[in-house]
DNA sequence: AGCACGCCGACT
DNA sequence: GTCGGCGTGCTC
């Protein structure tokens, strides 16, 4: 039988599939889905065996060297998703494969040097024999650095050296040794007596046995008996007790208890939105919901009710969270419900522990997964529901190759195993909306908070004003009016700061200089661990220059409204106060988040100050004022959806205060009230906010009254990338219909980023069925340049990020 | 992406 | 005459 493999090159050229003969004796092991080593010119490469086929059209055909798995790893849906993603991406097949994988599951590459096995070591060139002395291989790498590599291809040509390629696995299942005896009790009794005297450790561990006849792991024994592996080992040699290996999990939850919690009884809402979804499991019928839910009215409760609903199904879910919600937390309410029915996948596990929960999934022990953007590709086949929690949230679009979007994965895998998708959150993207409006997606509405709590009241400071009236510092005097009442009656405090936009870096206080990266057009960043400022884009790192370097003031400092520096400005104004900071850097080590937010729990502190990671799922009762430092940072940043986000932002961050018996209140600061983005988050009007960006939408010509492609182009000559820009803008404006917008070239807003220049080119149009085909044929255009010249486009369909 | 093959310049 | 530069084209 021929295989059809998926080659692991992410190249044009070799985006197809490749054929090989499956050997006789792997000819029913051999399995569609699987990774397989196969030869590729003259290396060793991994693959994905896509089909299986009696025969094949080449003639020439090598064999496959051996399989990685014992099962697939991709399933039939899997494998078909794939070419879906691969189509609608443009990405090559083996990156779309790649992405439905753990990271785990790439193979590693090593190229060594082996020494013939008739070949002497004495009998090489002088410099390489101490090397073949003890070892037969040695590193390709390491014979480079040494710059060995010349003698060594000599020897190669005499045919005294070979070249080898290895194909490995990234890393190990993890497995616990655990010793039994192999005889009875009685005999060990007699063994024991047999023992020579001075073999006292070995009786010991005999002794050891007879009292606990059980298993236990090695580890264990060595150190309550104080004994060391050899004479475990030598035991072990005489057959009298028996080593095994069991395979286990990298459990990052193991030592963590969960409490149950049983369903709890539905509002009226509650139970009117969760109607139509489960009658969608119970038919078996595919559907998208748009779940519009304010903050507090209790959409977990309706996610955790269907997937009970499923589970009884005997089929499974998978919910997908914003990485940055992705506490434990939120794990704590799922796992509290469904116990070890869950596994959980997001960027803090470690490798290791990440392919163990996917396993978990592989082996069907669990039937629920809770994940960030890349847990929509969970290899279930009997998919009962997805939710998407925060549907609005950006993250869900990846944004390297290939650029999907989870929400897009969510539908085309609905369609597959015929189930529901549930949109959630209380402020939805446009699109989404606008889709419900338009009866695309069915809408559900839970309008009031749980238990009828109010949401909180906002009030709106307008920071100019607080300037002409003489008060410079940060803080406006109703917040600060705010913060001292709620210290004095113990109540507490959560402030925000909208880092993005203007992170911390360094400034001329006399001539406004600011120290941009010399590789790229963007300001460095101040680190305060190493007191050096990095660029974010490439890595350059340098020290903060004693003088400016363009008017040598000394007047040269970091700047930015940093949450360390608000935390200072604190404890001058309310040294009384205690605050807890929340931000990369005092979150960076694992589980300081969750610490942090227990010490805030408990009361060990009266103000929580932090950036993003504060604004979504902290549900504390005694939170009864938030505040906003400056709402409009992130409103003047060059993006179409600059408004959308700043809305769903302050939403979101409002949404914390007074979720509970105490009243909440809500205070804003900005130097742009009258933008509607701000008033109307201000009213928590989401209606209104729609309409209106809508219409700014439709204006502007936006989606979702139109898609948007972004092709970006960069390159090391300045000069080649604008002609190369103008080229495709041109061929793309002649083969697109005359309703299609074209935008540029133009110099992308980050216009140099490791030394190559870059430029974008954005179309915008309403139906272009053939567009997908004018870009490949583009991208085939260009194939050799990008190949030889270091010219690199990318294309994104349906960006989020336009930089 | 690698890697081999192949065709031109500066060296013992 | 040969070592080595990197352009070109192939990998089942």
């Amino acid at each position: 039988m021929i295989a059809s493999v998926i080659v692991d090159v992410p190249a044009k050229q070799t985006d197809r599939s490749f054929d090989y003969k499956i050997p006789e004796s792997l000819n029913d092991v051999i399995k569609p889905g699987m990774r397989v080593v196969v030869p590729f010119g003259p290396r060793k490469i991994q693959g994905f065996v896509v089909s299986i086929k009696p025969q094949s059209d080449f003639k020439k055909l090598k064999e496959i060297i051996e399989p990685m798995d014992l099962y697939p790893v991709l399933t039939d849906e899997l494998l078909e998703l794939g070419d879906w993603l691969t189509d609608k991406t443009l990405a090559y097949k083996i990156s779309a494969f790649q992405v439905m994988l753990p990271a785990a599951l790439k193979a590693k590459y090593e190229k060594k040097l082996r020494i013939m096995p008739s070949v002497t070591p004495e009998s090489l060139a002088a410099p390489l024999q101490a090397i073949f002395k003890n070892n037969d291989t040695y590193s390709w790498d390491e014979a480079s650095n040494q710059g060995l590599l010349s003698i060594l291809q000599k020897e190669a040509n005499r045919g005294k050296i070979e070249v080898v390629y290895e194909v490995k696995e990234r890393i190990k299942k993890k497995t616990i040794k655990y010793l039994l005896p192999k005889v009875t009790k009685e005999e060990l009794i007699n063994l024991m007596n047999e023992m020579p005297a001075n073999a006292s450790k070995q009786k010991e561990v005999l002794n050891f046995f007879i009292d606990h006849p059980k298993q236990i792991e090695s580890r264990e024994l060595l150190s309550v008996l104080g004994i060391s592996s050899a004479t475990v080992k030598s035991l072990v040699k005489k057959n009298i007790l028996l080593e095994k290996s069991l395979e286990v999990y990298r459990d990052p939850y193991e030592d963590r208890k969960f409490d149950t919690t049983k369903p709890l009884p539905l509002s009226e809402d509650q139970e009117k939105a969760i109607r139509p979804i489960l009658t969608t499991i119970e038919e078996k019928l595919q559907k998208v919901f748009l779940l519009y839910g304010v903050t507090g009215s209790g959409k977990t409760e309706i996610y955790l009710q269907s997937i009970q609903q499923v589970i009884e199904k005997g089929r499974e879910a998978i919910v997908l969270v914003p990485e940055i919600s992705l506490t434990p937390q939120m794990v704590k309410r799922f796992k509290g419900r469904f116990g070890n029915k869950v596994a959980v996948l997001h960027s803090g596990l470690s490798l290791g522990e990440k392919y163990d929960e996917w396993r978990k999934i592989q082996r069907k022990e669990v039937s629920v997964v809770v994940g960030a953007r890349s847990a929509i590709f969970a290899p279930f086949e009997n998919l009962g529901i997805i939710i998407i929690d925060e549907e609005h949230e950006t993250s869900y679009k990846q944004e390297d190759n290939p650029r999907y979007h989870a929400r897009d994965v969510a539908v085309q895998r609905s369609i597959f195993h015929r189930c529901p998708v549930v949109l959630g959150s209380a402020t939805p993207s446009l699109e989404s909306f606008a889709r419900a409006k338009k009866g695309v997606y069915e809408l559900l509405t839970l309008p009031k908070r749980m238990n009828n709590h109010a949401l909180p009241s906002v009030q709106i400071i307008d920071m100019r004003e607080e300037l002409r009236e003489g008060n410079r510092s940060m803080f406006s005097r109703s917040l600060l009016e705010g913060i001292k009442a709620r210290l004095e009656k113990k109540e507490q405090i959560v402030l925000f700061l909208n880092k993005r936009g203007h992170s911390s870096f360094v400034m001329c206080r006399d001539c406004g200089y600011v120290i941009n990266c010399p590789n790229c057009d963007i300001s460095l960043t101040y680190h305060r661990a190493n007191q050096q400022m990095k660029c974010h884009y490439c890595g350059y790192e340098s020290f903060v220059p004693k003088q400016c370097p363009e008017c040598s003031s000394e007047h040269i400092r970091y700047f930015g409204t940093g949450t360390q520096k608000v935390e200072e400005e604190l404890g001058k104004i309310l040294p009384e106060a205690r605050v807890i900071r929340m931000d990369v850097d005092t979150t960076s080590r694992k589980g300081s988040h969750e610490r942090l937010l227990d010490d805030f729990q408990a009361g060990k502190a009266d103000i929580l100050l932090g950036t993003q990671m504060i604004a979504k799922g902290l549900d504390f009762p005694n939170i009864t004022l938030v505040g906003v430092l400056s709402a409009d940072t992130m409103l003047h940043l060059p993006d179409f959806r600059s408004s959308e986000k700043t809305f769903q932002l302050l939403t979101q961050v409002s949404g914390r205060a007074g979720r509970h018996e105490l009243e909440g209140e809500v205070i804003i600061q900005t130097y742009t009230p009258e933008h509607y983005s701000i008033e109307l988050a201000g009213e928590q009007n989401f209606d209104r906010f729609f309409d209106r960006e809508m219409m700014m939408r439709k204006l502007h010509h936006y989606p979702p009254f139109y898609y948007i492609t972004l092709i970006t182009i960069s390159h090391e000559n300045v000069m080649k990338v604008v002609s190369v820009t103008e080229n495709i803008a041109k061929y793309v404006g002649t083969r697109v219909s005359k309703d299609a917008i074209i935008l540029g070239p133009v110099a992308s807003p980050i216009p140099r980023i490791n030394n190559r220049y870059r430029y974008q080119c954005l179309i915008k149009y309403k139906r272009e069925p053939d567009l997908s085909r004018i870009l490949k044929s583009l991208l085939d255009h260009y194939q050799q340049e990008m190949a030889s010249s270091g010219l690199q486009i990318s294309i994104d369909l349906n960006p989020y990020i336009l930089m």
